[in-house]
DNA sequence: CGAATGCTTGACGGTACTCAAAGATTGTGG
DNA sequence: CCACAATCTTTGAGTACCGTCAAGCATTCG
């Protein structure tokens, strides 16, 4: 299955979901208020499941919209239970996956709570230089980064003009370039020390 | 297991820590950042996990403390995959537990990102609150809530000062009653509608 | 009864928001 | 292929929410 970037995935409180594993391409999970301010949760890059909670609960607590064209393998909801049963070591993956999705809200949440906008945009940049790295899809130190900056906005919580202000002044200082749909990292090691931000390269992910 | 309020059950990076679940008590999961920093990601309450995801990874990428005396039950590490072979159902309840742990931080990122510091207190006292009454914990339209009001601003990205003036300023409205360790709730649904959040009562959970 | 912890309040400052408008870029249809 | 629309980026002026600092009060505990 594709869906063409800017589209829906799932709806917020769509009542049974689908389940998906990312094949190629971005999206991200967010939640929005009833006047409309959203929050991005966090982004989703090949390997990731979608739609997993939407499964266990009775309906989708939040949406997901794809970020760049994207291909999704969906997966049967009622074979969920047969995978646990006759697939031990596959169901492991699946709580693998989850855990570690979870992982990367919680750093979001420290982000959004506890540092500032500067700190903030430095470890969203490091955070997805990294993941994109562990995927091996990175080209040397360049990675594709296909967010507008207000993706990066309801990621960290701020509004627009503030981020726009923050990347200016945090480019200033050369820690990497960003050209539209690319970063270039120059000086990770300081990127990560400005943000604070220290996550270990992930192990090689299972794949379901 | 137990651990008195204020003791530590995980530290941020132990190597290997150990896997349980609360009995009875209340506990909170943190990060902090190297200049001290906190944030809270969500409270866990009896019949929640604690620790699995130091199980799934390296190291724990966040700290457990005790909030009041607590009752853990521990689990043995090496029992989990035993577990994912022999019982798939309890692996698929680990799975349930650890995406309904993962929805309660979704929920609280929207808040810290996206919330005033009005909405947010009120948020949180409305979710702590249904997580009581679905436990079956509550006397009637009263719950226990053993947080201190330092709990509250590291769990919302807020200051302690600010704070103070929020749950005064809310007090001042008479939704709700807040002694010391107990909160009355006088009127659910306009706290709701302030909140902006309205999820549904949780199914029974299950018990590992 | 003193120390520690937690709560309350005020003055002041700053980070980030709102509003507004003008470029830049991209995409599209005539 | 150009023109127009739509989206995204950039910038500035003014504001407000929330943070910092500081101090006093209340409560609990040993």
């Amino acid at each position: 299955m594709v869906v063409p970037a800017g589209g829906t995935i799932i709806a917020q409180g769509d009542i049974n979901p689908k389940l998906y594993t990312v094949l190629s391409g971005w999206a991200f999970r967010f939640k929005m208020l009833s006047d409309g301010r959203r929050q991005i949760l966090n982004f989703l890059l090949p390997g990731d499941l979608i739609g997993f909670q939407g499964a266990m609960f009775d309906g989708a607590h939040h949406g997901v919209e794809a970020l760049t064209d994207i291909e999704l393998c969906a997966l049967a909801r009622s074979k969920i239970w047969e995978l646990y049963k006759g697939h031990p070591e596959l169901a492991f993956d699946v709580t693998w996956l989850t855990a570690h999705e979870e992982s990367i809200v919680d750093e979001n949440l420290l982000t959004v709570g506890r540092r500032t906008a500067l700190e903030g945009v430095a470890m969203l940049l490091m955070q997805l230089y990294k993941r994109m790295q562990s995927l091996e899809l990175a080209e040397g130190n360049r990675v594709d980064l296909p967010l507008s900056q207000l993706h990066i906005a309801d990621a960290l919580g701020l509004s627009l003009a503030h981020v726009n202000k923050t990347l200016r002044r945090l480019q200033r200082l050369g820690l990497f370039r960003l050209d539209g749909r690319h970063l270039e990292m120059i000086n990770g090691r300081a990127l990560q020390n400005l943000a604070d931000y220290f996550e270990a390269p992930l192990a090689p992910r299972p794949l379901i």
